[in-house]
DNA sequence: TATTGTTATACTCTATAACTATA
DNA sequence: TATAGTTATAGAGTATAACAATA
């Protein structure tokens, strides 16, 4: 079965479009783009971060990071603050819209998800997300071994 | 479990991720874009159709199909020909040249994928690969149903 | 010297709107 | 009137390279 590696790289991509074409026009009418969702999520998680560890953690460059935090600033969702011990560097903060942004994004996520697999079986999709995870897992170990 | 379509969700979008960044670099030394390789296996399993269908398969606009053909024309890849039976529609074929980038698509998707899923089990991959495909089924059905 | 983040510049992909030529 | 495809224009997202300030 030497194809079947091939037919799941194309499931994925198709998977993938399927899945953000339903969810681009909605999170779009709060100004929220993919690049700015995945931008606040990790924000959030790692509250305080400087823009090279934003850049390294989303696999983005340098300059990209300042484009979209210039626009999540002006409009009001972050904040750059100088690092106390790195004059060079900034530390970002969610302010009190960038919170909220981050509720409506769990919502929304929440909501299109729902919808958008409500096709299946609660078992497809824990099975689904199972394997998802363990395709993560080796992904995130092989790019260990390939710094690059 | 209700967040449990929520993580769905997201590890769609993490996996699909990882797999595009390993492979976007890989077929970009070839000059085959994303779009491209879209647009050009999209013609490959339906020849000599005319712009607008394409369009229509790729869900794009009519304007981003005429950029990538006409940067995949001026590469040689495909070619416009009149459409016999309407003087405002163009027809596309691809030329060995293109014939070839297909070949090449498919040897990369198949070594990329390969390599991306190898430290998966088999059993693993082709309950993943049934499980997109029963995803992709339902929101074939609901794309159906919503036809905005 | 190396690193952080910026400016300068450019490319890909996409969109809407106005237009031409046809249907 | 409606459709196929174009040109004009714009915006998001990304990249590399050169630079400033700092480490």
């Amino acid at each position: 079965m030497s194809s079947g590696a091939t037919e799941l790289g194309r499931l994925l991509m198709a998977a993938h479009r399927a899945f953000t074409q339903q969810g681009r026009a909605r999170f779009g009418e709060y100004g929220l783009s993919p690049a700015r969702v995945r931008l606040l999520t990790v924000l959030h998680r790692s509250p305080d971060s400087r823009m090279r560890d934003l850049a390294d953690a989303l696999g983005v460059s340098g300059r990209a990071i300042t484009s979209v935090v210039d626009a999540l600033e002006s409009d009001g969702l972050v904040e750059r603050k100088p690092d106390a011990g790195d004059r060079r560097a900034f530390r970002l903060t969610l302010t009190d819209a960038g919170l909220s942004a981050i509720d409506r994004i769990a919502d929304l996520q929440h909501r299109i998800s729902e919808e958008i697999f409500s096709g299946m079986s609660a078992e497809d999709r824990s099975d689904l997300a199972r394997l998802l995870r363990a395709y993560l897992d080796t992904t995130r170990d092989s790019d260990a071994e390939r710094p690059a």
